[in-house]
DNA sequence: TATTGTTATACTCTATAACTATA
DNA sequence: TATAGTTATAGAGTATAACAATA
């Protein structure tokens, strides 16, 4: 099963679907798992850092780019509005849509968390080779096309 | 610090790990839910793969290839040895270990599961182009050495 | 009537700590 | 005393179904 660099053996595409899926499953354990802030979770880190990102945006909207359903994202929105680090505003036309915004708090937070829960996978990536980095870079849009469904 | 042909702009590890792990999350969570056959989950699948896989071992063992801790993997084979998916015997000289082994049963449902579980992310993987999954070929190898910590 | 979001409910996933049995 | 595994406990993650408020 070795493979020279830069040279793949072809396997079917249900045979690449089996591969495939445990290793993420594996790999995404351990990356949630790398917390040194045990006060926030990958899961909520990963909604403020869409927030931050790309902006204020309805709870529906974020539930979307997150890819889970309203009530997973209602239960994570609620935590973190009590702890202050994203805010909630009514929407100005729309009083249904609840416009999440996340707060200099949370930016703050945001910055530390990056720096510090970042450091193990930082770690880790610096042990592969540029080739491999590269491989990955190009992989997140591919990751990306996939989630969108 | 040349460029070969066909990678994109290069970007720092730290960069290379924030936008990682939020693809990784996602994707994850898309490929947790397609589920034929609701009555086996992800986590159950993989335990049992790697079972298939790689043949009986230890509990404490397939815990640690599947990068869990002990008690969340006596949960999953309770639920499996329940159904009569794996079957447990006891070590020939310590009889402490639990030895695990898939049963033909769990064979035949690894069999029948793989065909319609995978069928969502192996049409997905046939929307994409062969440079795109030769590429998600030849990251699983890398997943798995960033997995092993 | 349709849409946005929340509440109610339930189950899986996962961990740490404490315990049992065996070595 | 050390190791393998289980039990006890707890919380996060996530979903579906039912509901409320608003459009």
């Amino acid at each position: 099963m070795t493979t020279a660099p830069g040279t793949s053996l072809r396997i079917t595409i249900p045979e690449l679907a089996s591969l495939l899926r445990p290793a993420l499953l594996r790999l995404t354990r351990i990356v949630r798992n790398q917390r040194v802030d045990l006060s926030v979770t990958l899961t909520q880190l990963s909604a403020m850092w869409t927030l931050e990102k790309r902006g204020p945006m309805s709870a529906g909207e974020l539930a979307n780019c997150e890819r889970v359903q309203p009530p997973s994202m209602t239960k994570v929105l609620a935590n973190l509005e009590e702890r202050g680090l994203v805010r909630r505003e009514v929407h100005p036309t729309d009083r249904r849509q609840a416009i999440i915004a996340i707060t200099p708090e949370g930016v703050t937070l945001l910055d530390s968390e990056r720096r510090s829960r970042d450091a193990w996978l930082t770690q880790q990536l610096g042990t592969l080779t540029a080739e491999e980095r590269a491989l990955l870079q190009k992989v997140i849009p591919i990751f990306d096309k996939l989630a969108a469904q």
